[in-house]
DNA sequence: GTAAACTAAGTTGCGCGCAATATAATAGCG
DNA sequence: CGCTATTATATTGCGCGCAACTTAGTTTAC
């Protein structure tokens, strides 16, 4: 019986534990901005497409279904983060796109990223190789 | 307006999806031992500990608190995985103890962390220097 | 020895994440 | 044109993950 089965050994458990940590770490300067974490990941989609997008289309960018993504985009339109429109040229379609509320929180946002690259305590450099090696895992298990 | 805000900067991202990813690469494998992905952790812990270990123990070592593994543990106690009894010395611990029937299933598991290392496309190498950097963000992350 | 503090486990409620399914609209094909 | 296949979104149900709270047992301090 070998020891492969430790958990000590997983990958996979230190990713799920690393997930884990992210979501605690932000959870709290989101709360400021009424976001969850996975609602803060789509306004980074939504902050770059003001001019709308399609629900289908922020999926494939977050790797989300409907079924995910369509209750947590109608929480954030009861918030008055953004509305969902029908395009009436394909009427299948809703369109996603920020209310200027939705807009305006980009700003108290900004200093996210700064603040949680300071608490990882990587260098420019390892956050950039990791990045690479994360991006190479990703695409080789298959996204 | 800087561009920190864009979601391929996010570290967190990359995190977030390596690990929905693995939940998914996992889920068909483990299926067939009617194992969820956080059921598959704990029984990685408690397949090291045969003779039992509180409910306290085992979230410490996966990282979760009571109001996950609580509702967690009955539904495996449900399957007949294993048991839960508290311990009369101090009657505030509950013990939990794979049955014969949890044990049996590591025989059927061992095969997975053999499997799912060839599906991360990595070296040995490889494998021990990400461990290595994952491990050392998890700790400056604070845990 | 009793009141207060602490600890372990459980419960409730909510937001994901996803499988499975449903609904409705469009595209494609004969 | 009509019929089927495909596509986009929504709904349902279930298992986490966690905050907040409850319950019950144990420890501490006076």
């Amino acid at each position: 019986m070998s020891d492969n089965l430790l958990l000590e050994k997983q990958l996979c458990f230190r990713i799920y534990s690393l997930n884990k940590l992210m979501c605690r770490l932000y959870a709290p300067i989101l709360k400021k901005l009424t976001l969850t974490y996975p609602q803060y990941l789509a306004m980074l989609v939504l902050w770059q497409h003001k001019e709308g997008i399609s629900v289908k289309k922020l999926g494939s960018q977050l790797d989300l279904d409907s079924g995910t993504l369509s209750p947590l985009l109608k929480r954030m339109a009861t918030q008055g983060l953004l509305s969902r429109i029908r395009q009436s040229k394909d009427e299948r379609v809703v369109i996603i796109k920020l209310t200027l509320k939705g807009i305006a929180l980009q700003k108290d946002a900004e200093h996210i990223p700064g603040k949680m690259f300071g608490v990882t305590g990587l260098t420019p450099d390892k956050l950039k190789s990791l990045t690479l090696d994360l991006d190479q895992l990703i695409d080789q298990m298959g996204n």
